[in-house]
DNA sequence: AATCATTTTGTAATCGATTACAAATTGCTG
DNA sequence: CAGCAATTTGTAATCGATTACAAAATGATT
């Protein structure tokens, strides 16, 4: 690869030219500039990020922390923010953290390396600390996931709301034994949903009942699988599932196959995210929409925005309950 | 956030030694060092990779090409990358191209730029010419697809092998009409499972009916759904289907469902690559499962080797058909 | 204490770009 | 064509690290 200098030496003119012609400086006369494009064209010169970005502390390039790619609600927050991110001539770059600190801390002194100008977090297990010290400095926007009363500026939707609905939704079928399959409560939006589940029973006097309350470790169909299997064994089991994701919903619906009941006549469920195999299962599955693409777009423009040292305000977008077989009883 | 020269300063002591300490130089005395990391410890300084790379001319990152981060056939092998990555002090960055040519080339540049130390590519559309380009000066390694008779390494299975066993297997079952839900043939994989799928059915003296087979745009499950759909509209039926997929399959049992026809008794099914939704499905589905960790780590310990300047040889790993309800007639 | 070998530290060039400032060129005007 | 302003170009410092080489400090030996 060939280098300013090479470039400047072939034109016949100083590399602050060549380095001009490239920023589309408006002080060069259209011959040299002419004679520097050629010699760009000639040697196939391509400028170097490094010594660009080591100069102006800036590499047009964003990190997208998450957790694990293997969540497909993930897919579409990324096409959101890449398509913004490339519109406003940005790139992005996506690390897959599996939540190790370590592996975050990696990602964070790209930042602070000026190897990346800002990060958008969807890892909702981040180190509060670190990450609240970066964006002291450094832009940083959260994304799904929040830090309640934290500085860092969020996008999210109302997860209290959502479930309070969805389970609304289970009671107004008739059902009054209804399930919970929750993540870990150390998540927020997990406490969130569980409070509008919560809110929902005691409104129409259902109890809360522990037992119906299942806890995975993590977000994968065989944690649903297994939940629902336990909650199958209760004596007294629930006619109706509510879960914080669609991988668990449809874990759950897995585990009910082959016992004999029959979703949603014996037992209804509810998943929440929408992610695309949540309308290919049989029966296909009622869950929460989260405007995901928007979440996206609206995240990257909140990054961009604060690169550009404005200030900006959390958002909390809108949902939807998509009511499909699952619950049509 | 500080740098080296601070660092000197405070310690005492000139930048040459700060980055010989930094670098675990043997000839420094104890009591330098002691002062050194002091220093550092109090000013919080982290070294800047821009400065690092610039001199160095490594970053000890390395780029994950992928079409679409939505296919979770992608998820296992990018653990394999990363874990090996990792184990050998190097991070990884994903990058989602969509199979956009001026996307791959910020990519490309990237790495041309030493912003990164070299690539994997699992993107079967890549621009050939560039990849091959980038390849002669620049360690990439191909996973899964590759560039048949080209001289960039890969690592992926014997995909004619794996279709051939499959259809083998549905002919065993009895099967004489078995359809092939195929992708785009400008891909090799699609090509090469078209000629497995052909040679089973010569091999048992069955004829190769053009209307058995259905080229898709994309993988996606909808896909899966619309050519079931032109399959079973079709005067004869086949009682069989191979998905070039798991997602194309897993779409082609949901356009079953409400056709009145019923897996595996009216119609089989078999897809390809074991994506971990294919054992939720009701029924499972039987399916070709690609050694993904594996590949994984394969292509990752290729692309470092590379890096080092050691020749790597190509590898083709195994394959197993994994037999589940969507076949058990 | 002088000499020399060995260990430790410092000086300054380097990587590839950008840019403030200085210098050179161009074009006008009288 | 001298004089001056405006335009164009070049020089050299800078970003933050690494490292060859030089210089200084240390220690051993006589």
């Amino acid at each position: 690869m060939a280098n300013i200098q090479q470039v400047a030496e072939k034109a016949g003119v100083s590399v602050a030219t060549v380095s001009r012609v490239l920023n589309h400086a408006a002080s060069v006369s259209t011959k040299t500039r002419l004679k520097v494009e050629n010699a760009i064209k000639e040697l196939n010169y391509e400028p170097s990020m490094l010594g660009r970005n080591l100069r102006n502390s800036e590499s047009r390039l964003l990190l997208v922390l998450l957790p694990s790619i293997s969540n497909p609600f993930y897919t579409e927050i990324i096409n959101g923010i890449q398509n913004t991110a490339i519109a406003n001539s940005y790139n992005i770059l996506l690390c897959e953290t599996d939540s190790n600190p370590q592996r975050e801390n990696i990602y964070f002194n790209m930042i602070k390396n000026k190897l990346a100008d800002g990060v958008i977090s969807m890892d909702p297990t981040v180190n509060r600390q670190k990450l609240t010290e970066l964006a002291e400095s450094h832009p940083v926007i959260l994304c799904s996931e929040y830090d309640e009363g934290g500085s860092v500026p969020f996008v999210t939707i109302d997860s209290e709301l959502a479930a309070y609905q969805a389970v609304k939704h289970l009671i107004r079928l008739g059902n009054k034994k209804i399930a919970l399959i929750n993540s870990d409560e150390k998540f927020l939006y997990a406490r969130q949903r569980r409070s509008g589940y919560e809110r929902a029973l005691k409104e129409f006097d259902l109890p809360i009942r522990e037992e119906w309350i299942y806890h995975t470790r993590d977000l994968e169909f065989q944690n649903g699988v297994q939940a629902m299997r336990m909650l199958l064994e209760l004596e007294e089991k629930p006619t109706a599932v509510f879960a914080v994701s669609d991988t668990l919903a449809i874990g759950a619906l897995k585990g009910i196959n082959g016992s004999g009941l029959h979703v949603p006549n014996d037992l209804a469920i509810i998943g929440f995210d929408n992610i695309s195999f949540s309308n290919m299962t049989n029966p296909t599955l009622t869950t929460v929409s989260q405007p995901m693409y928007k979440m996206g777009v609206t995240a990257a423009n909140m990054l961009i925005m604060s690169i550009k040292g404005e200030q900006v305000e959390s958002v909390v977008l809108d949902h939807d309950l998509i009511i499909r077989e699952s619950t049509m009883g």
